[in-house]
RNA sequence: CGGGAUGUGGCGCAGUUUGGUAGCGCGCUUCGUUCGGGACGAAGAGGCCGCAGGUUCAAAUCCUGUCAUCCCGACCA
């Protein structure tokens, strides 16, 4: 059936400009505002409706194993800044800080939280004294602010809402194990629900945070071939305990340096559900994820007996789905499109026909598909499309990046992959940063993950020749 | 931070070259007719032309500065 032109048209098409497509959704779907503070977005009620979900499924996982929220203040003194050296070295060149009080100026200036590390550290050097203090399982929803020298929304904004968890435990290995058990987490949100597919490895120590010992990442795929890191987990060894003096007394009343985790995902996964999912006619939101599953909209509203029907069948689904009713006065056909826009997984239709014949028309967003349901089987038949949607998005996400996932043997071979089209390449590394950057430099391609799934393409480095230590996934990045 | 582009009713644009006091489409309001893929007609409302200086009798238009947005780099856990 061919799609109406002015639908088409309201949007860039997302194979001619990936990234103008991409602020056209963002407005379009209204997810957000531009505001008069650059980088600085308003989340209007759809996108932060989307983040919402993002938070309870997540916060509800978090506290089921063991974790508890804190709040702790957006103010770091500069002094508690600069304790861990590589940490302020990687975070000062984009931090905001705060001089004046009213008139007058502060004694020591204040940096509005980039990351709360430190803070962390100032908490759990005053509160763990004892072996039996520890674990201490702590997350933080909060906002934080870097000045980002270029922004999109989403993806890299100055202040952006995240999640950041800051974990404090006796041994390495059992922060080694909360570090990865996190990972897991994020893996399952990003697959299980943002129908997002991502690899799970570690990051180079090139890429690693700063002052982190280990740094574990979930890297996802965009439409379009690029890599978006969607969420880390990193552990810090004792190196944050040393450097602020939080100690612990064991069982044997010995003192030992604390072991801390920290980890984080972002509004930035709502930017990984636009550029996974979305297509020409707007967003494309998996069902478990999205704020409204099921859009009712009624055919010839006007006559007798049609918004009657429509209110019915919203309250006898409401009770299982996020279903809403669109009876505005705007004409189906606009509302189509709307919805469409807004990535509503299913639609049903329901006209003055249809309730004739005891039958409503279920649309797919995914495939467009149309299905005409008997009234009496909804409660069977739209279960089971919400799950085939959730299903099918992630198949096809998978499937865009196995068709963009490339081997490379040799940099002759890495740079013409590139050259021809967007995507990962994975290929062996002897694990000296000075190919890292040269693979950089020759191909703008920056290593995402060492992945724990490794495979042995070859035995020796693909930029200089040495043997291999690992199988990295290499590609350009957001 | 470097290179490029763009800022004109809510959105998209024309007008700038050649200075003369702002226009189109969509959207918005009201009424009527419509309603299974962004309906139609009629009547309305809405703009110190991004901001600040300057040149001029006169600036959306010329000059300087500045801010913002987008693209490409650099930077970025």
């Amino acid at each position: 059936m061919a799609k109406n032109t002015a639908q088409v048209e309201a949007i860039t098409n997302r194979e001619v400009d990936f990234a103008k497509w991409y602020t056209d959704i963002v407005t379009k779907a209204e997810l957000v505002e531009y505001t008069a503070v650059r980088g600085c977005l308003t989340l209007l009620p759809y996108g932060y409706a989307i983040w919402e979900n993002i938070q309870r499924t997540l916060d509800g996982w978090l506290k089921d194993i063991g974790h508890e929220n804190v709040y702790l203040p957006m103010f770091i003194p500069e002094s508690l800044l600069q304790k861990e050296k590589d940490h302020v070295e990687g975070f000062a060149p984009e931090v905001a800080w705060v001089t004046h009080g009213g008139d007058a100026e502060l004694t020591e200036r204040l940096c509005v939280r980039p990351t709360s590390e430190t803070l962390f550290c100032d908490l759990y050097a005053h509160i763990i004294h004892s072996y039996r203090d520890l674990p201490k399982l702590y997350n933080q929803w909060c906002s934080v602010v870097r000045w980002e020298k270029t922004t999109r929304p989403f993806l890299r904004t100055v202040e952006f809402l995240w999640q950041e968890g800051h974990t404090a435990h006796a041994t390495l290995e059992d922060a080694e194990a909360e570090t990865l058990r996190i990972l897991n987490l994020y893996a399952a949100l990003c697959e299980n629900v943002l129908a997002i597919p991502v690899i799970s490895g570690q990051k180079t120590d090139k890429e690693r945070f700063a002052g982190a010992k280990t740094t574990y990442t979930v890297e996802a795929m965009m439409h379009d071939g690029k890599a978006l890191q969607s969420g880390t987990s990193h552990n810090f060894g004792d190196g944050f305990a040393r450097a602020f003096d939080i100690q612990f007394s064991d069982q044997n009343n010995q003192l030992q340096y604390i072991y801390q985790t920290s980890w984080g995902v972002s509004t930035r996964l709502i930017g990984g559900l636009i550029m996974t999912h979305g297509d020409d006619n707007g967003l494309v939101l998996p069902p478990k994820i999205a704020p409204t599953q099921l859009i009712i909209v009624p055919i010839a509203q006007h006559k007798e007996g049609v918004l009657d029907v429509a209110h019915t069948l919203q309250y006898r689904l409401s009770d299982l789905y996020r279903i809403k009713l669109d009876d505005s006065d705007k004409t189906p056909g606009w509302k189509f499109s709307e919805h469409e826009m807004k990535g509503i997984p299913l639609r049903l239709e329901v006209g003055p026909k249809d309730i004739e014949n005891q039958q409503v028309l279920l649309v797919r967003r995914d495939t467009g598909e149309k299905i005409p349901v008997s009234m009496d089987q909804l409660d069977h038949v739209v279960p089971r499309l919400l799950d085939d949607v959730q299903k099918s998005l992630y198949e096809k996400a998978r499937a865009n990046r196995e068709a963009r996932t490339f081997h490379a043997d040799n940099m002759a071979d890495f740079a013409s992959l590139l050259e021809q089209q967007t995507g990962f390449i994975k290929a062996m590394w002897c694990g000296d940063q000075a190919c890292e950057d040269r693979i950089r430099e020759q191909t703008t391609a920056t290593s995402r993950c060492i992945p724990f799934a490794q495979e042995q393409i070859s035995d020796h480095c693909v930029c200089c020749g040495k043997p291999a230590k690992h199988m990295v996934v290499w590609g350009k990045s957001y």
